[in-house]
DNA sequence: ACCTGAACACCGTTCAAGT
DNA sequence: ACCTGAACACCGTTCAAGT
């Protein structure tokens, strides 16, 4: 039973030239949305077109290529508007950590590769620029401001890279993960782990939706008092 | 020309009883050291032990089963002595998130699968407990020390998990994206992006080793400030 | 020049067959 | 009961052949 000639007469040829980056792209995209990462193949690609698999290799060196150009786009889509800078510098922090967590969190499978690349484009200048503004209105130096910014824009997305990773594990995988912090844990012997049965009530898990806000609101507690202390040192001088 | 047949005689059948998840294990993580994950197949466990690729599955489940039992043995094998508590709390999870770090560099392939798997086994159990005791010396509340515990510990295996893969990317990427912060980043133009203009001279990327550090120092200062802001309030009342 | 078809070298996984 | 061999359903990728 061929399985496969149920769906089309299918053996249109595609119109020459009815292919290009974008279209192929606009495909991509809708499966990324559809089926994830791990169902975008060429395969699906060329179902979605209706074209050969390996058409695709006149348009895109390989599928490393493909998955850059189609991050970009995805952040393009997520980032409708650009967050707009207030005059309260810690809640611009805030804003743009919580847009590029949801953009994580819509696209949980891509979300490693969208953590640890440069993509070296519009939006990802404009959000550095926004960063390094909201610091220098903080009153952070120059020099600390670069550091700075790296290690927020560092932490913002890494975090948000591993959460979004594991929200996406499989069901099963992920409940068990979870219900280790409301049976292991509460297991242990209170002698030889007395902190952990002290707090063990549960305890909240690495998907945790809180601990991405509590390292943030502490990183920018701990940019506020040094920012603070330099002012004064400052004055004693 | 089969090239297959060079290496070996071959033909010899594996002793009965000879495998087991330990040799199995044992062999994985010598291709886990040597290759990598991507090195890590079915295919190359079979060649290093000389049995067949399909016989792995009366031990394991599927491939999956393989990997977590195996990120357990690395890790225990990384974590050689316990890091042990002194009397500066500070220092304590410096050390303990420095010993994470190098570990996640070490096998920078495993390192997602490490940050977002609870794998609920000794070393895990120790660490929480360890990080926990240094948040109570550190004269945190029960309630806040479970919430900062699992901030910290999803700050440090996240930075440092995304540091791994940065550093794991082929050496033509990584560098490709390196050059992005003293090439692209720097004619940006200036009216429009004055910021990173100010700062970029260059600018740190992704992979600055720095970051994960500052990121944790900040982390730290501002634990100690709330607990300072706790006692001076307790005392005003 | 662009799209297609066949082929290659890999994967993980299943299952009947050997010992 | 444990190991092997053949087979299946996938991948990405290359390259000669069609149009």
């Amino acid at each position: 039973m061929p399985a496969k000639s149920t769906a089309k007469t299918a053996k249109s040829r595609r119109p020459r030239d009815s292919l290009s980056r974008e279209t192929i792209l606009a495909a991509a995209e809708t499966i990324a949305e559809r089926d994830g990462l791990n169902g975008l193949t060429f395969q699906a690609i060329g179902d979605e077109l209706n074209a050969h698999p390996t058409s695709m290799y006149r348009h895109f060196r390989d599928k490393d290529d493909l998955l850059l150009e189609l991050i970009d786009n995805l952040r393009a889509r997520s980032y409708g508007g650009t967050v707009l800078a207030t005059n309260d510098w810690r809640n611009d922090l805030r804003a743009i950590s919580k847009q590029v967590h949801e953009h994580y969190l819509r696209y949980p499978e891509f979300a490693q590769q969208m953590a640890m690349r440069t993509t070296r484009r519009p939006v990802e200048f404009a959000n550095v620029e926004f960063v390094l503004d909201a610091m220098r209105r903080a009153g952070v130096s120059d020099a600390d401001a670069v550091r700075y910014q790296r290690a927020f824009g560092n932490l913002v997305r890494s975090m948000a890279s591993i959460e979004a990773a594991f929200l996406a594990l499989e069901p099963a995988v992920r409940r068990n993960d979870e219900l280790a912090y409301q049976i292991e844990y509460r297991q242990l012997d209170p002698e030889q782990f007395p902190n952990i049965a002290r707090v063990a009530d549960p305890m909240p898990g690495i998907g945790d939706p809180t601990a991405f806000d509590t390292a943030l609101e502490l990183l920018l507690d701990a940019i506020e008092l040094r920012v603070a202390r330099a002012s004064t040192s400052q004055v004693d001088h």
